[in-house]
DNA sequence: TAATTAATTTGAACATGCTCAAATTTATTT
DNA sequence: AAATAAATTTGAGCATGTTCAAATTAATTA
């Protein structure tokens, strides 16, 4: 504790826990880390660990929070090497599970929480409202940044539909056992394919009906949730 | 034990387990019903459950798919009224959803449990195979009544597309916090209309090469899984 | 500084899913 | 029927997430 150190004991006690924890969650996953483990290698009681953090949950939402940084910032990375939607598309989708892969059971876990209704976890709920808006705003980027034409109107609803898309290809890939996840690869080059074709022909006069029900539909989604 | 009862004691005690955990479930939902309870009320030993049932996850299974049955049963009792793709498609869903309603929360906890790699009650897993089958074939017999044409191609593939819509409802509806699910039956009103209009038109030229796409990937997909 | 309040830490438990070796019951063989 | 094998049942206990009252330490007040 030298005299810079603003930091109050209990501060870093709990960045101490959180560390303990996040690096033992790297190193032998969700459900083999147990809470005693952490407190242990903490120099810490279980109930300590408590004290700082509700349940082990709530340690792994800290985890994934900071995965979601560095997703981002592997997007940006090179993301402006691309320029058609497709391959934007596929670049942003792609980076996000490179920087899952090497923690594939433990985001099996974390989206086994998220998706139980009521959870903190939940990606629908106001708690992680923060994180979904930033996870959302990487989709716009890649959506303005493509030279591929989007109508005005479909514009504004086209980064949620691709994050929402964007989750059931994690999804996917959480179940898919081929070598190398080769299986969700060759699933992203089609999906990514059928939705830029279907961005294209969007403004179509034959599209108009289904480009107006999916507007209403999606307007109709954001308005509370 | 009367004479005509040829069932071994085994699954005379196999049976009532599993009823007693059903109806507990019914009651108090999955979280709240123990494995202790179970036993204790089914007037067995907590052990001799696991004798017959590897994990309380497998007892919830057997719940699942008897929901399955009942599910199947509403779709097909008035399935014949309707005639569109679009509303058969509605009604199929709703049915579906009707038959859940009395126990949305614990769909939530299976929903979540099935949604982890590696557990038997995952969609995709071998173990939910019939299950799976069976819930498909709901599908196809939504698409097949219909009056709505079909290209051949697409006909082999739009049930387990259906299915995976469905499977997308379902996760919603259970994050549904609306009164009455209305939000719910907005999106599907909504995404049916969609889909019909899409099948519709997929017959045109437009639509021929994310239709050859949709079918490249759907038939890559089920290869394994 | 002494007293008091607040923050932090702890060990001892609890609840629940699950396992296992041993006991008991039922079925089969000689 | 006796002996043996197979099926069934049990109680005791483990592992892990979690809680809590009490102890200890740090901060604040009088």
């Amino acid at each position: 504790m030298t005299e810079t150190d603003t930091t109050t004991k209990g501060q870093r006690t709990r960045t101490r826990i959180l560390e303990t924890a996040i690096s033992l969650f790297r190193k032998k996953g969700y459900e083999s880390t147990t809470v005693r483990d952490i407190a242990q290698t903490a120099d810490v009681a279980v109930s300590n660990a408590y004290y700082y953090f509700g349940s082990k949950e709530e340690l792994v939402l800290a985890f994934y929070e900071r995965l979601n940084e560095e997703q981002m910032q592997l997007v940006k990375r090179s993301l402006g090497q691309h320029k058609s939607l497709k391959t934007r598309l596929i670049h942003t989708v792609r980076c996000k599970l490179e920087t899952l892969s090497s923690h594939r059971d433990l985001c099996g876990s974390i989206f086994s929480l998220a998706v139980r209704p009521n959870s903190a976890l939940s990606p629908f709920s106001s708690s992680t409202k923060v994180v979904r808006g930033r996870a959302i705003s990487t989709f716009s980027e890649t959506v303005e940044g493509s030279d591929t034409k989007v109508p005005e109107d479909l514009r504004a609803v086209l980064p949620t539909c691709l994050w929402l898309y964007y989750l059931a290809i994690l999804f996917y890939w959480l179940h898919d056992t081929s070598p190398l996840q080769h299986k969700t690869n060759e699933l992203l080059e089609q999906s990514a394919q059928i939705i830029s074709v279907l961005v294209s022909i969007s403004a179509l006069p034959v599209m108009a009906p289904i480009r107006h029900s999916l507007l209403q539909m999606m307007t109709h989604l954001e308005k509370t949730s």
